[in-house]
DNA sequence: GCTTTCATAGAAATCGTTAACTATGACGCC
DNA sequence: GGCGTCATAGTTAACGATTTCTATGAAAGC
């Protein structure tokens, strides 16, 4: 009952070949199952492999022959559901092709997003996804649109999730989801149902893609039914419960003529909602209030939240499916995923005054 | 102004070397700054490398130098929010530690968990780390026994994150947090409050280490206080929103007796409240009700949860710092993380007859 | 002035695998 | 019966870095 050849290290091919007395090549070859071997050898390798308890050195593998079998994505944070989902989905279609998955956190902050970037550039990642909203600055744009040329360049693939694309001359794939459009509709559902005095929680950070897109379609919807918009009605939050619930706070102090609050995000709703009824309003009879993404949390709020939906998990799906398959999906390198409104509880007519 | 050498390609050190006019072992050196080089040198090498837009192939490196910085976890799921707080800490302290991160998920299934740790062998990862509770059977935990020595023999490290240890002779980093200890201390105050009949649900997959630790102390909380525990009362669930509202269901079906439940988590206390509801009984008037993890969606349930505070960011920055630096933390190759009561609005006292 | 030491740089071996060539019997074919 | 094929296996050279080991000129010591 021999052993490991050397003690107490990881056992090699050629340990395996030694062990079985082949040469390093048959080893391989009877592992990748890509070239005739009898099967006599096979047997012996194999049994040499199992008694070793080999496993193949993936490094060495990517550097000999075919590259890492390796997708990464980059998100703001593990813990947004929004996140989460795009990142279940990545993590399933590329377990799908036979991928590993690299996960990296920026944080939203653009230098270190491109650090990331670079890093994924030496992990030699077959394709990097970088999910949610990003930033319209130019440089920023500038510097993406050159990582994405040099991803290209070994090979690899840049793909935007969740944000607009770049430019034409970057090599990227892109998938978003229609955020004017579901603002749009949602917006156009609150008019329909008499709302005529609409607040917007959203709109801090300018250039933000995901709230300029959502902000677009709540402006739209108002010029589509002739209605004024009064800007300062849209207030800056920053995505999270708390300031959902600042700044609804803020908004009651200056102004209670709003019959209805659109929150740019779920979350941001949630803090809303715990605003509103410290303040003595109930959801929906004196204020509607709607969200949007549609996470889990949308179904736990008291009244259930009206919301937009968004198959967060499709989206990172076809992220990873349109990168490794490009030649297949040559034409739709830019895919746009829809955006549809759910009624549930949390918007109803405006009070009659 | 001559860019690179070779055309469409990747540049290697190769390539940066002839571009600046010396060799590829002073290239190899400049970059990782470890060998006097002259000033004048290192500023040629530095300007091919910017010129070249050269980064380093980290499979190349992994295989010649030191190692694969990388750190693996394990999840069940991306989405569920303990979870992601998890990962969250595991992504964090890898990062700190100068680590990238490979996810996968097991989606419960031990067979495709063991098949994961083999893959991140074969990653040389420095450490895996298996996140969430684990079942007990027996096969399973000689197959993860093994898995853990091959692992310790190529210098990786298994970290069991959030279950409890294999066995002594199993070379594994433990970090578990007291589940135990807080489900003793939840049940002691809802018996403190005057609770007598508290029904826990939860009590599904026996064998399962998490709600075993859980209904161990719910258990133990009666014993100390000389209750009787009705076993009827326990009922199973999957740790979904949807089973706890059946699991409510069922038990509202057949017996009305208890006056207030313990849900083993958070997400199924949130299906718990909604079976109530409908059912017409207010909490925590009629009945109290009580979770488990205290995620952010305790705060936006109506009422309050009052829940079981568990720090999952620090179990997984623990996880990963222990596995790093297991030389500098050998005594504590076990770590128990505390777990105390939040207390909120979703318990009372039970109402009066 | 001649050896010793130091700073600097290169050549060559190495890591573990794969892939492109070779090599060798056995077999079938004209 | 010689020769092209085929199945099978081995040799050797990449892959792109790091890491010994060498080598060289200059400064320093006596």
């Amino acid at each position: 009952m021999a052993r490991q050849p050397t003690s107490g290290e990881r056992p090699t091919v050629k340990d395996v070949a030694a062990s079985s007395g082949v040469s390093a090549t048959t080893v391989s070859r009877v592992l990748a199952g890509n070239y005739p071997v009898s099967a006599e050898t096979r047997a012996r390798v194999m049994k040499a492999v199992r008694e070793l308890d080999y496993v193949i050195n993936a490094q060495a593998r990517a550097l000999g022959g075919g590259g890492t079998k390796t997708v990464a994505f980059i998100v703001h944070d593990l813990v947004g559901p929004a996140f989460a989902y795009v990142g279940q989905g990545v993590e399933q279609q590329a377990t799908a092709e036979g991928r590993l998955c690299l996960v990296c956190t920026s944080h939203g902050d653009p230098d270190r997003e491109l650090e990331i970037v670079e890093l994924m550039r030496e992990q030699q990642a077959e394709a990097v996804v970088l999910v949610g909203g990003g930033s319209g600055n130019r440089s920023y744009v500038d510097r993406l649109t050159q990582a994405a040329r040099a991803l290209d360049k070994s090979g690899s693939r840049l793909v935007l999730c969740g944000r607009p694309p770049l430019g034409t001359d970057a090599p990227a794939t892109v998938v978003e989801y229609d955020n004017e459009g579901g603002a749009y509709a949602m917006t156009s559902y609150l008019i329909s149902l008499g709302h005529r005095d609409i607040a917007f929680l959203g709109a801090g950070e300018a250039g933000h893609s995901t709230v300029d897109g959502r902000l677009r379609g709540f402006e739209r919807a108002h010029e589509a039914h002739h209605l004024p918009m009064t800007s300062h009605r849209t207030s800056a939050v920053t995505f999270d419960r708390e300031s959902g619930y600042q700044a609804t706070r803020e908004l009651l102090a200056r102004d209670r003529k709003f019959t209805a609050i659109f929150a740019a995000t779920d979350v941001v709703a949630s803090g809303v909602l715990v605003a509103l009824r410290e303040a003595g309003l109930r959801v929906p009879e004196d204020v509607s209030l709607v969200g949007y993404d549609d996470i889990p949390l949308a179904r736990d709020l008291t009244p259930e939240l009206t919301t937009v939906h968004v198959d967060y998990e499709e989206l990172g799906r076809t992220a990873v499916r349109h990168a490794l398959n490009r030649e297949r999906h040559a034409l739709s390198q830019h895919t746009m995923i829809g955006t549809h409104v759910i009624i549930r509880d949390s918007a109803g007519p405006p009070p009659s005054p």
